[in-house]
DNA sequence: TTTATAATTTTACGCGCGTAATAAAAATTG
DNA sequence: CAATTTTTATTACGCGCGTAAAATTATAAA
């Protein structure tokens, strides 16, 4: 590392003997000049450590080379952990990624759209929040940017997504519980803050139908995202009152089961499939903490790595392709079981 | 909202009546300009909605206003809810937050470094790994860039940080164990990614030994960040080969506790202060899952909000004051003893 | 009203790089 | 070797804004 600093890209052509222009060229795409010239640029590189300005590049350049990524909710690590594998993902296709989250707050999602916009993404990779988003605002970014939605659809838009489908990996825990024990009563949230909530529900209910069974739902109240804390403190409500005391417990989301597992452990109710055992319950979602609840969660799994994959493949087809862009497709993902001993 | 687009200050300087000068003033600062024309420029906006173009606006500038907030593991909700009262804590100061994570990875680490440069940030807050963070990048960052360190200080720096006092908190914990039943063993890793552990490891063993008591400490193998599944299976090792059965166990952060509590519940292993309870478990870190284990965990809580806050309070005092910036100071804040009924 | 002061306008240049056009050089082909 | 094709060098302009200096205007003070 020479002790010369190079300050621009013009000062940085001197020193490697390459013309400006062609060094940025290199710098947009080091396999567009010849090998002979690229190893002098490299060699030059390790001698005088120059980055091109970020900011004078992406002034000027047609596109920039950053994707947006939003995210509903980024202290659940269900979250986290999907935001962690676009990110790479992004960073592999050589972009830059640009994490945002909306922290369960419509507002805060609205100024995530306008920052977003200052940044002037090649593309964006969102998660809406669900009910409570700005659809118009949504909308728009849609169509100023190259756009894929996932997670959550808002399906008003007819734009392309990439998720789980709930419908069918509710079906198969229906199934599963059904087959195995008591059927089971649905534990949601009378306002869930995301629409997935919905397919859940009524694919609850047509299994249960299907089975010739009685659907049977507890809708509990709770608006926040603090979604752990209402299945504590609904649960503690239900047990108490004895309308949960035994049989079998679907909760919409492991968050909520998670939560109400502590109100059971607290009350003395026994959760499991075993013998003495009261209660069954089971989740929805995976949860990274799901492996760790007492007693281990069943629950359905997403298929995170194909969801993710997949919604930054689509992402790119629609930024450099072209085509695989019909952009108004809604391409979903099968949940799988994962069976613990909670139910 | 007027049909005209605007892509530019010049042609917003033409519609507003204002000239480009006086404009860029008032976008760096809208109290700059007199009332009337901060009156006159903002009624031309509400007509014709222009944002000045941020990478124009920051290749120009002194200075961005972007901040860096680098922690080391985002799918910690821990670190998920400190990031996220940082990040509004810098937009309240009228600066843009630019979160990114290390993902428990010294090589992301660096390149985090390395991209933070790109964008030149005003200031950057940082939470460093820890032992495998490559210290003489950190050091040279801090040394680029006006920085706070926060959560996990590099001693060798000698540089402005702000943190949970380990030593009080894990004392607190020892004398409420020690005073209210059995004496705590610890629980630890053998290589504890995070130098906290140290600091903790030594407080327990001084807090024993100042209450004339033997320090016992298991340290367990595994150097990976899922902390859980440390806990867990290291856990069930220890439960069934009969080196854990009775006591207090004390853990060095609540993750690790977290996944032992799983494994006590398995292996039937009855855990709180209660009568009938064999072990009692407390943690350290008031992990937002800590409320919700089985039992809920007795536990140490940072003082999150001073943190945060302090945190940010003194990277501006470096960035704007200049003074208040004896920035080789160490600032530590008491924990806060969280009984439950896991200890 | 005059004077002093503060704010705005005019004018002009620079930031670092993208990019287009033309000329020159290098590599490839036969 | 010359002829062709590919790559690089030269030159020159533009992007949208920051910012400095001087001239002008608006405001406040006397």
């Amino acid at each position: 590392m020479s002790d010369t600093t190079i300050k621009n890209m013009e000062e940085f052509a001197v020193v490697s003997g390459i013309s400006r222009p062609t060094l940025s060229k290199y710098f947009n795409d080091p396999e567009s000049v010849r090998q002979s010239t690229k190893a002098k640029i490299e060699a030059a590189l390790e001698l005088h450590a120059y980055r091109p300005n970020m900011y004078a590049m992406n002034q000027n350049r047609r596109t920039t080379r950053n994707v947006g990524i939003i995210v509903p909710f980024l202290a659940d690590p269900f979250f986290a952990e999907i935001a962690r594998n676009i990110e790479n993902l992004v960073i592999d296709e050589g972009y830059r990624p640009i994490l945002l989250s909306s922290h369960g707050d419509p507002r805060q999602e609205v100024e995530n759209l306008i920052s977003l916009r200052d940044i002037k993404p090649a593309g964006v990779l969102l998660a809406p929040l669900g009910r409570a988003s700005n659809m118009a605002e949504v909308g728009e970014l849609c169509s100023e940017f190259p756009t894929v939605l996932f997670d959550c659809n808002i399906e008003s838009l007819n734009h392309a997504f990439v998720g789980h489908n709930n419908t069918q990996a509710t079906d198969i825990m229906v199934d599963y519980l059904v087959r195995t024990g008591e059927p089971p009563v649905y534990f949601e949230m009378k306002k869930p803050p995301n629409p997935n909530a919905n397919k859940r529900r009524l694919s609850y209910i047509n299994s249960m139908e299907r089975h010739g069974l009685e659907p049977s739902i507890f809708s509990v109240d709770g608006e926040s995202w603090n979604f752990e804390e209402i299945g504590y403190s609904r649960g503690k409500e239900l047990i108490s009152s004895k309308d949960i005391t035994n049989g079998t417990v679907l909760f919409t989301n492991d968050r909520l089961a998670i939560g109400f597992l502590a109100a059971a452990y607290e009350m003395g109710l026994r959760v499991g499939r075993g013998n003495g055992c009261a209660l069954r319950v089971a989740g929805h979602d995976n949860h990274p903490y799901s492996r760790f609840t007492c007693p281990a969660l069943t629950t359905v799994s997403h298929d995170y790595d194909a969801i993710s994959r997949t919604s930054v493949t689509r992402l790119f087809d629609l930024l450099e392709n072209r085509e695989g862009g019909d952009s108004t497709d809604e391409q979903l993902f099968p949940g799988k079981l994962i069976l613990r001993d909670s139910a």
